[in-house]
DNA sequence: AGTAATATGTTATACTATTATCAGTAAAAT
DNA sequence: ATTTTACTGATAATAGTATAACATATTACT
């Protein structure tokens, strides 16, 4: 059904998906692309736009039915089945993952966690597992593995994703300050969370930047 | 010297200097826009294209000076200073963010936590007292903060936001999953967590899209 | 039933961002 | 010293994104 969906539409899915559901809680049936685009700041006809590359899910002279189009929405984005993770690393971020409920209410479902730490190996965190980080190829051969978030050491970053695409993971949440360098068909999405700082910074200096 | 700057290039800055840094750390004294182009996998055009809204930072024939182009975006991006930061919500991610080693080494200095929980009140995390929600106010009244970390529940954000720039905060390192309706001097940045991970999947089910 | 109002899907236009080109300057080589 | 090579900075061309305009369909109202 969908063609060819642009970086700029895709960046833009998931808020889209959390203001439907915002929406739905709040018991509103429908809505004009005006009234989401007020709500979301964008205007009325990029969210036509938007919309319109998956689809005519909207009525003329009505609208969009909410409950219609998060769900439409939500199966674009593949919200529809469980992913199973695991996280890689249990230092501050991994942990922070494990321990998360936001996650877990969107499908996403991690099923274990593993670490280098012997100290930790073989506590549970979140009721997760920490299993042995040598014991990662075996446990991908045996269990099916979405997507493994990475929160490892700068160092072993690019190793680390290596031997995960290796053994069959091919999208990989990426936590650490590097640009991993992987075949082009393993998905990436970086979390480069000092740069939102230094973004904030560099804000705060040029004000007058429009 | 700067004039307007788009977001495109400011999205860039934080990976210029991430990678200049790696450099200098390598011994690298000198590179051409082609060479970071290939490193960064951006054309060296767009490099060239980037580091000119500032000023000429190259020679032709030689390329740029690593430690020189370092140092002029770091002041770019305001790193020469030391922000003040405050982290608001004592949570997994609260927590993280104050657990974390890398910010500080960036100039970003965490000055304390808030939190409404009477069971952390008091305590501490990685070195920071966590103090009394209530006391925020006066908090702000008599410490320098730059940014505030914003990672309270959900349903507490938008009001918790309000107050903080009520009380002179005008930047907002958000990590909850809400788009905040502030006064538009505020600067916010947004770690909207679980988009990550809808992106991703919306990815491995459109393998073909690209 | 007929008319006015509302709101989509689509096409056309304007804007922004990226990539390519090239003149000109610095360095290296002969 | 002169030529060749390497590189930037600037401008031009292309591609990508967002906005505006409009024809058409649905709803609400009289």
């Amino acid at each position: 059904m969908a063609g060819y969906v642009s970086e700029a539409v895709i960046r833009r899915l998931p808020g889209y998906y959390r203001h439907l559901k915002e929406l739905e809680n709040e018991g509103v049936k429908q809505i004009s692309s005006q009234g989401l685009g007020e709500r979301m700041s964008l205007t009325a006809s990029q969210i036509r736009q938007d919309i319109n590359c998956f689809g005519g899910f909207g009525r003329q002279g009505y609208g969009y039915s909410v409950p219609e189009l998060r769900e439409h929405i939500g199966e674009i984005l593949g919200l529809n089945k469980v992913h199973n993770m695991i996280i890689v690393g249990a230092g501050n971020i991994g942990r922070a993952v494990a321990l998360s409920d936001s996650f877990p209410a969107n499908n996403f479902c991690t099923i274990a966690l593993f670490d280098t730490d012997k100290q930790k190996i073989g506590t549970r965190i979140g009721g997760i597992d920490v299993k042995d980080m040598e014991t990662i190829a075996s446990f991908l051969k045996n269990n099916p593995v979405d997507i493994a978030v990475l929160a490892v050491p700068l160092e072993t970053a690019q190793q680390t994703a290596e031997c995960l695409c290796d053994n069959g993971v091919h999208a990989v949440w990426n936590f650490v300050p590097v640009d991993l360098k992987l075949a082009p068909e393993v998905k990436v999405v970086n979390v480069h969370l000092e740069e939102g700082l230094e973004i904030l910074s560099f804000k705060m200096k040029h004000q007058d930047n429009t």
